[in-house]
DNA sequence: CCTACCGATCGGTAGG
DNA sequence: CCTACCGATCGGTAGG
């Protein structure tokens, strides 16, 4: 902090610089969720946003820069849509399933507009070790951690059976969630999602106790004729 | 047919330019895996069949018509690593459990470089409608119907309780298999992959009948201390 | 934050 | 199946 000068308003604010930072790294999350971090073009970039190509160089210094600062903002859009709301939920049983239908609903919404940030740049790094891969493994578990913690909250209120392994469960709602959220994507049926909430309620209804609070109703997914094999 | 000579075995085997083919189709598929189907470049793949841009192009008229033949050519591969070998075992409840050996098998064993190729191309191409996006919902489609149908099979036979949707049944499966395979691209643990059997086998144990078979033993995965949350 | 440029690589083609 | 090339676009830079 080398500021001479007593704080006022204007120094409290983002400058104008920042907010036009942030302008670019939500777009860059945008066009990374359907495009993916190497198929974001800096010149595509720069279009949408309206700039010049040497404009945003100015904001970052190369084109790897840009692609991690875009994951944290990306981060900080799933804390917003999935974990703060969550959090604003009674802790427990309810908690952990404002979790799950936070994180569905924000699949369903499509807050980033081709689907999950993480899970198409996920599957772009998968394949291949380096820092961006490690970073990725790094945030799903924190996800996977999440959904257990929540589950330890729910066994230590005494809301679900304690036999429970919190890892193992939140590990299967996790995955019906996302398979459905891949498959929508594939074929615009929010059908899948019916799918996920079923498996979820099913998986928790043995684990309830006398101290649970009632889970909300969900319907059983319409039956669906199969098609043919590949 | 515009053959005149009579067919010999020269005739019936595979031209060289077809066996060619052939290789370029698999290294295609390979690379795809890693790279997906746009960042799969003509000058990398020809490199990696050492031949020239313009060998390439006397096999396919374009990018477009080599990715279609790559997807041909990597269906082909999971028929024969996961389909093939299940259906050699005994119809019902051991033919289900051995496609979902098969399918984890097939990820674990990484036969595709990049892990599985329409995992890979699928997140690819699901935020951009158009004709890829949409036969990769085919061959999803097809996948859920394989895992269904066998999930009827065995109801057929008695061997898995007729009051569960086989529909939901195979989502529930495929869903905890692919999550599975994601988190072992991400962390290279394959202890993910116990996580899906014990799944899986939880998830039937209470749908067997007197006549089932009896299922494998599964392991419960290792127990693991959590990380923190993003 | 812009214009104007760099070398490299992209998909694709011509001609053999 | 090759060499030699095309225009377009890539990430990135210089200079202002």
């Amino acid at each position: 902090m080398n500021q001479a000068t007593p704080n006022t308003l204007r120094d409290l604010l983002p400058s104008k610089g920042e907010l036009t930072r942030q302008t670019i790294l939500r777009a860059a999350a945008d066009l990374a969720s359907i495009e993916g971090l190497e198929g974001l073009s800096i010149g595509d970039l720069a279009k949408a946003v309206g700039m010049s190509k040497g404009g945003l160089y100015s904001h970052f210094g190369s084109k790897r820069e840009l692609q991690l600062a875009a994951i944290e903002t990306a981060r900080a859009v799933v804390r917003e849509a999935v974990f703060v709301p969550a959090a604003a939920a009674p802790p427990g049983l309810k908690r952990l399933w404002a979790l799950c239908e936070g994180y569905i609903s924000y699949h369903e919404r499509k807050v980033f507009p081709g689907g999950c940030f993480f899970g198409n740049v996920g599957a772009e790094v998968d394949a291949k070790a380096g820092t961006l891969r490690d970073k990725l493994a790094q945030l799903y578990n924190g996800l996977h951690a999440r959904f257990a913690g929540m589950v330890r909250e729910a066994q230590g209120l005494g809301e679900l059976d304690a036999s429970a392994d919190p890892v193992q469960l939140a590990f299967e709602i996790i995955a019906v969630i996302r398979e459905a959220a891949r498959l929508f994507l594939l074929d615009d049926d929010a059908g899948h999602f019916a799918r996920a909430r079923f498996a979820i309620a099913a998986r928790l209804r043995p684990l309830l106790t006398e101290k649970s609070p009632a889970l909300p109703d969900v319907p059983a997914p319409a039956a669906k004729e199969g098609a043919a094999g590949p």
